[in-house]
RNA sequence: GGCGCCAUAGCCAAGAGGUAAGGCAGAGGUCUGCAAAACCUUUAUUCCCCGGUUCAAAUCCGGGUGGCGCCUCCA
């Protein structure tokens, strides 16, 4: 597999430290708010990652951490007049209920950063032994000039980075570049934490370098997150690393574009935002997910209502072909495949060969996608078009479909299968009326059924419902 | 100012030296008692523009134009 390293700039062939073991590390979100479609997007794309990975055989070892203290959670916390440690928690919960109607599993572990302020207490010490970190009046910092790999990630020669650089009223630090490893505590309400360097809590970038190392270890993998993260927050993490550890920090790092609006980025700090909540009153979570994989991760894309509605006409054609298969199963045959029939069944082995193709080459889920295309229109001109089929070329039809949505974490909604009695009957009688042509009683029950959300077709192969919301 | 990304049909979107995938929407048709679904036909002689390299360029190089991002909390 090709992942496109933000480090190199370039595609490279993955080759994980341990063989068919992946240590991977996603940056997860600050839990002050309900998440928005913009955090949805690295966390569909390293969801897919992670699932492609294990589908191949690698045991993935996956780390997203959730940061519970900081500026805007203690901000938040005053507004709403609660504690830290409540809305932490709250938005936490509220986190797993938008990922879950996702598709987005929960990762190895979560760990939370005032869950590991130990660990981010060593790895602060271990930077202040090696010179590379210095206190003053209970602050700490990072002295990010004396790291020679600093700028490594964004390229940003120092000179210029220190040219745009502020230094904060009420700043402490020796030099521009520098950033907080621990923020001391300046009122008796803010959460707070023993240090050697007196009551505190963490700065932002030091608790995934803490994270990370106790978790994963010195040297990971892959480390994920969007492209916004890069500098400074990605840039610091290296530094912080590589200086604690002597050793290389991450392998490979992965960075997914934004999801704008209007051609304008979308972020809670521009206030164009729309959370996965509010979304989900609209559309299907799956109908997001695969809006976000039917993109290449790496571009930016827009978000509207409008796009959704395409991305849903477009999930529908796959489902309804998934539904007309699971009809052609339960009136298929046992029997031996058809020449015809082998020789489409022999096709389904070449999509599969194009969707690891696709997958292998930077996580190209927009082709992925258009190969499940492939299947149905293949399906639908070899198999819809006959009353009988060898329940064979159905079945593994519907199994590859199933099997890439595992992959993708798409298409794995199954419908209710069962029809109450009076239901049963009516399409009885409608049948019964066809069968004497009496066009107005057949056409008024299936009018009937439409307002109860059953739709019929009738096919080759007999007649075919499902229910629609 | 520094660093970087993007531009492909009405819309979305792959393709990254070998002659423009796929989806949505539209139009016409086939199938159907009528529908639905599906299928067929149709929608880019051309990939923002101008040069160059090459037998061959949407793809590589140079120069423009337009849009966006990071450099400050942000996925």
């Amino acid at each position: 597999m090709r992942i496109y390293n933000t480090l190199t700039r370039q595609k490279q062939e993955f080759v994980p430290i341990a063989e068919n073991e992946v240590k991977m590390y996603a940056c997860g979100p600050t839990v002050y708010n309900y998440i928005h479609i913009g955090n949805a997007r690295p966390l569909i794309i390293f969801d897919t990652l992670r699932r492609y990975m294990e589908y191949r055989g690698m045991k993935v070892t996956f780390v997203q951490n959730f940061t519970d203290v900081d500026d805007k959670m203690i901000n938040r916390a005053k507004e709403e007049n609660t504690t830290v440690k409540q809305l932490g928690e709250r938005f936490i919960d509220e986190y797993f209920n938008d990922a879950k109607a996702l598709g987005v599993r929960a990762a190895t572990i979560h760990p939370k950063a005032t869950e590991n302020i130990d660990a981010i207490i060593d790895v602060i010490k271990k930077l202040e032994e090696n010179g590379y970190a210095y206190c003053v009046d209970g602050d700490v910092y990072f002295a990010a000039k004396k790291f020679a790999g600093y700028g490594k990630l964004s390229k940003q020669p120092l000179e210029d980075l220190e040219a745009g650089a502020r230094i904060e009223v009420g700043e402490k630090k020796r030099d521009p570049m520098d950033f907080a490893l621990w923020k001391k505590q300046k009122e008796e309400s803010e959460p707070a934490w023993e240090s050697p360097w007196g009551m505190g809590r963490p700065g932002w970038h030091i608790e995934c370098s803490a994270m990370v190392n106790k978790y994963l270890g010195e040297t990971i993998d892959i480390h994920a997150g969007g492209q916004d993260l890069i500098f400074p927050h990605h840039e610091n993490e290296i530094a912080q690393s590589e200086c604690a550890n002597g050793k290389p920090f991450a392998n490979y790092w992965m960075h997914n574009g934004y999801i704008n609006v209007d051609n304008r980025k979308m972020s809670k700090s521009l206030g164009n935002f729309f959370t996965v909540r509010d979304v989900l009153k609209k559309f299907d979570g799956e109908v997001i997910r695969y809006f976000m994989l039917a993109a290449h991760y790496r571009s930016p894309v827009n978000f509207s209502d409008e796009l959704m509605e395409q991305a849903k006409a477009g999930l529908e054609r796959i489902y309804t072909c998934i539904e007309n298969l699971e009809f052609l199963l339960e009136n298929g045959e046992d029997r031996p495949l058809t020449e015809s029939e082998a020789e489409y069944v022999k096709g389904l082995d070449a999509f599969k060969q194009k969707f690891l193709d696709a997958m292998d080459d930077d996580l190209n889920t927009a082709d992925a996608i258009s190969v499940v295309f492939d299947i149905v229109y293949a399906a639908n001109t070899a198999l819809l078009t006959e009353s009988k089929n060898a329940k064979e070329a159905v079945a593994k039809t519907l199994d590859l479909i199933r099997e890439i949505g595992g992959v993708l974490g798409l298409f794995q909604k199954r419908k209710e299968r069962s029809l109450d009695a009076e239901v049963e009957e009516l399409i009885e009688k409608r049948n019964k009326a066809r069968a004497e042509k009496n066009w107005a009683e057949a056409d008024a029950i299936r009018d009937k059924l439409k307002e109860m959300n059953i739709i019929l077709k009738d096919t080759p192969a007999g007649v075919q419902w499902s229910y629609v919301e």
